[in-house]
DNA sequence: GTCTATAACTAGATAGAC
DNA sequence: GTCTATCTAGTTATAGAC
């Protein structure tokens, strides 16, 4: 659809700014005009591409929601748990690391919660952080997995997002947060023998 | 001193309910209205125990701040690694739980972390959280093991922190993050015996 | 597609009455 | 210790010029 005009860059140099500006400062403590300034562009030019501030942030967060989403339908067309797991944590992982600050933003930030509980239909327990949980942790987990899947979930994103691994390339990281994940589940190694 | 007259109990109130409000919609997302009208009284009144909001996020965040730094000193004061390990680790989980929300808030929340980084002089990475995180992974730490103890720091306080969990005592929950940890950081479990 | 100008509202913060 | 009233500056959002 006509991609490469002027419209589609500028709106999307928009989504990457507002991510940027999200993670560093929350969607709360983001305001549009810290947008537009950043891009060099006014307020009312924002508003050109988009009628809201949560439509933004909607926007934001949709094609992370949408792989999540594509991740646990292909986990859930395999057939052994060992192999669900696998696809999932490795998924995931994979997501987290192409998309650094994003998977962290959602699982801590407020405001973007709150827009994607809404604007992908979550009624009881059914949005994809839940079901991914599921996942990972199986029908009717104990306690003590339903917990540790948690901290997995959470700081895997977190981590990842984290600044500090800014500079580490894609591959290593996601190498990384890929053994700890599989440490924290109780999975043997992908890759034995060297290494202790 | 004279604790228990109507100011103490007011100012403590108030601080009750701005980390309420804080984990519920974040720093940024909460006003001095919300904190009011949640409380009962006029945001003047607020004014009068805090001048400005900086100053009841310094609050809100003091407490375990400090705790923090206790654990981190006495962790250093031990002779073996395993030792240092054993009681910061023990000790970041009951502080956590004893804190639920708190510790959450101050791992991902930019609002909170800007106020304290502030509040307690962090010249560069000598922050509480950046200490902690070296006690937990040592001098030198390779990058797997730095970032298994991010993954463990993180996603214990926003795991311990999450709704899900507040029905949850808080001996069964501090067992459970307990073993998530010992389990990321690779060491064996404290207590043997019963249970898979 | 981007602008100026402005409306409508809410934020944090202050002064002074009681 | 809490109130009313008010201020300034910020916010999201709209209308209409270019």
């Amino acid at each position: 659809m006509t991609a490469g005009t002027a419209a589609t860059d500028t709106r999307s140099r928009l989504l990457d700014t507002a991510l940027k500006l999200f993670s560093e400062h929350g969607v709360e403590g983001t305001s549009l005009q810290m947008i537009a300034d950043e891009l060099g562009i006014t307020k009312a030019a924002v508003y050109y591409h988009f009628k809201t501030k949560d439509e933004i942030t909607e926007a934001v967060a949709a094609p992370a929601v949408q792989e999540l989403d594509q991740i646990i339908a292909e986990a859930h067309a395999l057939r052994s748990r060992s192999a669900q797991i696998d696809h999932a944590l490795s998924g995931f992982v994979a997501l987290i690391v192409r998309q650094r600050s994003l998977l962290g933003l959602y699982n801590s930030d407020p405001g973007i919660q709150r827009v994607v509980n809404r604007a992908f239909q979550a009624p009881r327990g059914e949005d994809v952080k839940t079901r991914m949980k599921a996942v990972l942790a199986g029908e009717n987990p104990s306690l003590a997995d339903a917990i540790a899947v948690h901290v997995v979930f959470t700081g895997l994103a977190m981590v990842g997002g984290s600044p500090e691994y800014a500079g580490i390339d894609d591959d290593t990281l996601r190498e990384h947060l890929l053994e700890a994940g599989r440490r924290l589940l109780g999975r043997p190694r992908k890759r034995p023998g060297r290494g202790g």
